[in-house]
DNA sequence: CATGAATGAGTTTTCATTCAT
DNA sequence: CATGAATGAAAACTCATTCAT
C-alpha cells in the first residue's frame, strides 16, 4: 500500500486515533483531525476515502497489530498450550491497556457495511483463543466443554478490567486474575 | 380534555428501545421514533426533554430494572452465597439477552454530561457482584484475591457471550459456562 | 361585539398587552398568554382568530382609545387651535407613557396584511394633528409650510422622549418640551 | 486554495440588509439570504456566527457609518454650532432615507443580549446632538432648557418624516422642516 | 364553552464532502 | 499533491393551531 507520503498518512492515523479514543465518533470532526494533523481538510481525502474509512482503518490497524502478534506467538512453538494461553492473555492485556477504548469504538457508531469488518476482527480474536483452547483440550491440559465461549470470555474479561477496573490497575494484574480464574475458578474447595 | 398518557410514554420508550438497539444513536432519527410510535414528532418533546434525555431514560430504565431485580434477589436470603452468585448470573444472562446492545449503548454515543449516569449504573452492577463475592470469601465459600476484578469480569463475560456467541446460544448456556469457569476454571488436573 | 364572556376577553387582552410590551412578538408564546390569563390555550382561539389577530386587536384597541380621546377633544370647541394643540400633545404624552412600546409594536413583526391596519392608525393620528395645524394656519395662529410633516413629527417626538428619555422623565416634561419647540424652536435671537 | 473573501462578506451584508429592510426578522429565512447572495447556506456560517450575529452586524454597521460621519463633521470645525446642527440633520436625513427601517429594526426583533449593542448606538446618536446643542447654548446661539430631550427629538422627527411622510418626500424636505421647527417653531407671532 | 395534549410544517444550524486555486 | 472555502442535505427542535374529551 504505497502512498505518496506514507509519513503523512501515519501522522493522520495517529492523530485521529487520539481523537477517536477521547470522543464519540460524531463528536470528532474532520476539521479537528485535519487541524491536529496540521494538514488541510482536503488532504484527508487524498489518503482516506471517507471519515468511515479513516475510522475503520484506524481500528482495524490497531487490531491487526494485535492479531499479528498473537499469530506470531502461536506459531512460535510454546512449551505448552497453557503457557501459550497465559502469554496470549498477557499480550492482550498489554495491548488493551494501550487502546482502552478500541473495543468501545467497535460499538455501533459506524456504517453497517463497515461495521462488519470490525466484528470480523473481534471474531478472529476469539478464534485464536479458541484454537489454543481446543489444542489444550486435545492435549489434556484443558477441560472445557465450550471452548468457543471461553474464547470470547477472555478478551471480554481483559477489557472490563481495563475499562472498569480501579485506577492504577496494571495490565499484569488483570492478566494474572484472568489466568487465576481460568486455572481454578474462585470456588473454595470444601 | 386529554390527560398526559403514561401508556403513550411507555409506548415511546419501548419503540425507541427497539430502534436504538438496532442502529447507532445518530442513525436513529426522532422522525423514525415518532413514526414507529405512531405519534407526532412534537409529542416526543412533551414526554421527553430531548433526544438525549429520551435515550438516557431508555438505558437507565432498563438498567434499573436489572439492578432492582438483583437487589431483590440479594435481599431474599439465599441458601448460600455461591447459590446466590449463580442466580445473579442467570438473571444477568437473561436480561442481557433481552437487551443485547445495552452495554454498547453505554459506549460513547451519549453526551458526556449524561454519560455519567450510565457509568454509575455499570459500576453499581459491579458493586453488587463484588459484595456477594466478598461475603462468599468471608463465609469460606469463595477464594478470590481480587473480588472487585472478578465482579467486573462477570458482566463482561455474559455480554461477550450474548454479543459474540454463535447464533442460537441460550442465556442459560452462557450462564452455565460462566459458572463453570468460576467454579473450577478450565485447567486440567494433571 | 358581544361575546360569550366579555370579561374573559378583556383579561386576555390585558395580559397579552403586558407580555407583548415586554418581549418581541416571536418571544411571546401563546402558552405564556394562556398561562398568564389563567385559561386554556384553546380558549384563546375562542376569542381570537389567531395570534396575529389577538396582537392586532391589542394594538389597535389601545390606539383607538387614543384616537377617540383625541377626536373628542377636537370636537369639544377649544379656546384656540394652539391651546387645542397643546392639549392634544399632553394627551398623547400621557397615553404614550402608558403604552411605551406600542409604536415599536407597530414595527414590522406582524403579518403584512394585518400590518396595514396599524399603519393606517398611525396615519390617522397624523391626520388629526395635521387638521388642527391647518386650522391654526388658517386662523393665523400657526405658521407652517408643511403641516403634514409637523403632524408626523409630534407623535415621533413624544415617543422618543418616552422611549429614550432619561429615567424619571414625566409625560408633562416631554409634552412641555414639545410645545416649547413648536412655540419658538431653540434658536437664540441674536 | 481560496481565500476568505471580504467581497463576499460585503455582498451577504448588502443582500441581507435588503431583505431585513423589507420583512420582519422572523420572515427572513437564511435560505432567502443565501439564495439572494448566490451562496450556499453554509457559507453564511463561515462569515457570520448565527442569524442573530449577521443581523446585529448589519444594523450596527449601518449605524456606525452614520456615527462616524457625524463624528467627522463635528470635528471639522464648523462656522457655527447652528450651522453644524443643520449639517448633521441633513446628514441624518440622507442616511435615514437610505435605511428607512433601521430604527424599526432596533425595535424588538433581536435577542435581548444583542439588543443592547443597538440601544447603545441609538443613545450615542442622541449624545452627539446633545453635545452640539449644549455647545450652542454656551455660545449663546441656542436657547434650550432640555437639550437632551431635543437631541432625542431630532432623530425621531427625521425618522417619522421618512417612514410616515408622503411618497416622494425628499430627505432635504424633511431636514429643512426639522430645521425650521428648531429655528422658530410654528407658532405665529401675534 | 373550555381545555391542553397532540400535531407537523417550518427554521436554524452542522459537518462530511467537493473542487477551484 | 495540498488546501480550505464553499456547499447543501440532513436533523433536532419549536410553537401556532387543532380537536377529542
Amino acid at each position: 500500500m504505497q502512498r505518496p507520503d506514507e509519513e503523512k498518512r501515519k501522522t493522520i492515523l495517529r492523530v485521529a486515533r487520539d481523537l477517536f479514543s477521547r470522543k464519540p465518533y460524531h463528536e470528532v470532526l474532520l476539521d479537528d483531525v485535519a487541524a491536529a494533523a496540521r494538514v488541510g481538510k482536503g488532504t484527508l481525502y487524498i489518503y482516506f476515502e471517507s471519515k468511515d474509512h479513516l475510522y475503520l482503518e484506524l481500528v482495524t490497524e490497531a487490531f491487526d497489530v494485535l492479531l499479528d502478534d498473537i499469530d506470531e506467538r502461536i506459531r512460535a512453538d510454546a512449551e505448552s498450550n497453557w503457557k501459550l494461553l497465559e502469554d496470549l492473555i498477557a499480550l492482550l492485556a498489554k495491548w488493551m491497556a494501550k487502546h482502552p477504548t478500541m473495543f468501545d469504538l467497535m460499538g455501533s457508531n459506524i456504517h453497517p457495511v463497515r461495521r462488519d469488518a470490525l466484528k470480523q476482527r473481534r471474531r478472529r480474536l476469539g478464534v485464536c483463543f479458541e484454537a489454543v483452547l481446543r489444542r489444550g483440550v486435545e492435549a489434556g491440559e484443558i477441560v472445557d466443554a465450550q471452548p468457543e465461549l471461553t474464547a470470547q470470555f477472555i478478551p471480554a474479561m481483559v477489557r472490563s478490567g481495563v475499562v472498569y477496573g480501579r485506577r492504577g490497575l496494571k495490565a499484569d494484574d488483570i492478566a494474572s486474575q484472568v489466568v487465576t480464574l481460568l486455572t481454578r475458578g474462585v470456588r473454595g474447595r470444601s
